[in-house]
Formats: structure tokens, sequence, C-alpha cells
DNA sequence: GTGTTGACACCTAGGTGAAAAATT
DNA sequence: AATTTTTCACCTAGGTGTCAACAC
């Protein structure tokens, strides 16, 4: 998925373990968008349909080291994570959404001290686990005695579609992402920094 | 590296965690080979060169988890070693050796309980991960309080070279692996499953 | 002469947008 | 007509043997 979700992180200690998950959430919940060619933007076309089942994305890292964030400059980055239309798949490496509905990505993060049941008892991680597949188990998991955060960056709003509806969105991605390097040319080259109206994100 | 040394290990339980080590132990140290073609086999010629400093690829998912395991059918696979003939390469997913000389690939594993300080203080695992860098440090360890034990497999003894030898291990290696697809054609296809006189491995 | 290296074509594996085809 | 899926050429990234060139 390009561009790349990113984060850093910061206060967070060697001697502790970060479980991270990222989850889209539904804005604008009653639309469905489309996008208006003559005013360059996205306007609401009609009721949206019925939300999806909400995953969570686990960090293929989880549980991150406080001390691995550190090294990487409290980066954490979202590059694995794939998204899908498809209703049925059920790949944990997928998060689910409706095309031309628009999302804002949320990030959790757990803080758990190494000496911790929930890392050293193999019982205990499966449980948390399971509840973590979904934002319902979430939801129970913290009502309980656990360091949490969420986060929402309200930057990184997107709309979801199956074909780009915007040439200046196809013309950054292609500018910037190394796999679409076969179609620059000297027209894509000098792209200025303009304002782009909305991101979009290829599913 | 193909072929890929893959080895099971049984015995093992979910409560515990294998780190899992391997080397390439020189044999016939005094010998430096060369292959008779007349003769079709590998003989002896002349003195052998300083062995390299004897270094320890770390598995890649060290310390193992006895449950992964289960769910591999036991087996642990070391797809991702590779070997050069450059002594000053210090790439920890490389072993070192000479070219035209005989090695035989060791299996060393520890096992160790989930809650032991090995696993829980980060210091002792600092500790443990630099000793297990070299032989000498391995040989340090094992003289301490832990559960280990090595395994050599006289089977998979090798003679490492930088150009083939013998065009039947040639034509082994394009028949079976996959990324040598483009060198197939009718003539290797049904190479029958002679017995080749020695195995080699390209560095 | 023998052994080693580097450039190369040819693969696997998979991430891109373009365009055609299919669906609704 | 609008949206989605499929196929495709074109990349990144890297694992193969071949062969020419090089080194000893």
């Amino acid at each position: 998925m390009f561009p790349v979700l990113r984060c850093r992180l910061f206060g967070t200690l060697p001697g502790f373990l970060y479980p991270v998950y990222l989850d889209l959430v539904p804005v604008e919940k009653e639309h469905r968008f489309r996008y208006a060619y003559n005013k360059s933007q996205w306007q609401s076309a009609g009721k949206a349909e019925r939300a999806q089942f909400g995953r969570l994305f686990p960090h293929p890292d989880n549980p991150i080291g406080g001390d691995q964030l550190a090294q990487n400059g409290q980066i954490i980055s979202f590059d694995k994570v794939k998204l899908t239309n498809n209703a049925e798949s059920t790949s944990s490496d997928q998060l689910q959404l409706n095309s031309m509905h628009k999302y804002r990505p949320r990030v959790h993060v757990f803080c758990i001290p190494k000496g911790h049941p929930l890392i050293t008892k193999k019982g205990q991680q499966q449980l948390f686990n399971k509840e973590m597949r979904t934002v319902e188990g979430l939801k129970r998991i913290a009502n309980g005695p656990f360091d949490y955060k969420t986060f929402l960056f309200e930057g990184t709003t997107f709309v979801a579609v199956t074909a780009y509806q915007n040439q200046l969105v196809t013309q950054k991605k292609i500018e910037l992402n190394p796999f679409a390097k076969g179609f620059r040319d000297q027209k894509n080259e000098d792209l200025t920094d303009e304002r782009l109206d909305s991101l979009q994100l290829s599913i």
C-alpha cells in the first residue's frame, strides 16, 4: 500500500513492549461519495453501504520492543498492511473497506512491562491476540488494567477507490512510488507540490 | 543457498524456546581438494589453508518457540544462510569458508524455559547473543547450566566450490531449483536419480 | 593451468498504473 | 453510465547458471 502510513512514538522505554494495531474507521458514516470533476472535489452521493466488520491489523513486529523503537528513530511503519473490498477475505494482513467511502486511520498502542504475564504466559497471550482481531475485542481489552492509547491522524483521511478519480493523485504516485517508475516521463517529473484536494488509495 | 539444509527437531514442548544455530566444521582439516575428472571423485590436493574464524549463523526465527515448531511439522529450515569465501565479510547472515575445502554442517539447539532470565532479562540476552557469534563463545556457554545439544549430519558433508566441478551437480540444481528454471530443457528433464559421487555448493 | 570474479540473461515473486473487459 | 475486475507491460528485488575476463 502506497503511500505508507508511518508514525513516531515518543516516550517509550527499553524495558517495555508495545503491541501496536491499525484500523480504519469510517467517517461520515451516512455518506457514499463520488468525485465531481467540475468541482474537483469529493461530494456525498447518497446513503452509505453497511459498514464492514471492524478488523484490526496487528503490526508484523508485535510486540514492538522499546529498544527496537529507539533504534529505528521511534518510527512505526505500516508498509505491510493491505486493503481489500472483499468482505470474504480473512487474511490477517488485510483490512476490509468499502470503495467510495471515507476512512480515517487509527493506531492503537499498548505498553506492557517485559515481565508481565501477558508477555510470559502463553494462555494470556493467545487470549489477548484473539480479542485484538476486532474492534469489539479491543473495547473489552481496553476496559482492563492495560496502559493503552489510541491515536487518530486527521490528515491521513482518505476515500477508498478501485480506480483513480483525480489525475493529480496518479501523477503523485507515479512520481514517488519506486514500483511505478515505468510510468515516469518528463510530463510528470517536475510536478509541483500543489495541495491535493483529496487523498485516494487504490484498493 | 540451494539445496537448503533442513532438519526436524522432535520432543519439543510449547512452554520452551529453542535458540538454534548453524555452523560448518572443516573436515579432513589437513587437506585441500581437487576434483579428478577421470576418477569422478574428489581427491586430496595438498595442504589446507588456515581455517577461517569459526562463526555461527543464528536462525532468523531465534528463539524458535516449541509451539511454532509443532505448527511447522518440527522443521527447522536454513534457507536464509549465505556462504562466502570473503574473510572480511562481517554480515551475520553469512558463513565464511575456504573454496575447495570440505565442510560438515552442524546444528546447535538450546532449550530454554519461557520464564528463564535468559528470555526475560535483556542484559543476559545480549550477553548470550554476543557469545553465540563464534564457536569459542559457544564452548564457553556450553559449559554453563544450559540444556543444549549439537547435531552433526554426516550425509550433508560438501566441498565448497566457486565453479561446479561435476556436471551432474549442475544438472540436479537446474532440475530442482525454481530460480534456475531458465536453464531447463529436455536434456535435463528426465535426469535419473543416480547417485552423485559428491555434493557441491557454489559459494 | 587452475581458480575466481563480474556482467549477463533468465527466472521467481510481487508492487505499479493503463487499458480492456466484465459487471451492475 | 459508473464501477469493478482482469490482463498486461513495466518496474523493484533478488536467486540461478553461463561465459568471458581476470588473477595467481
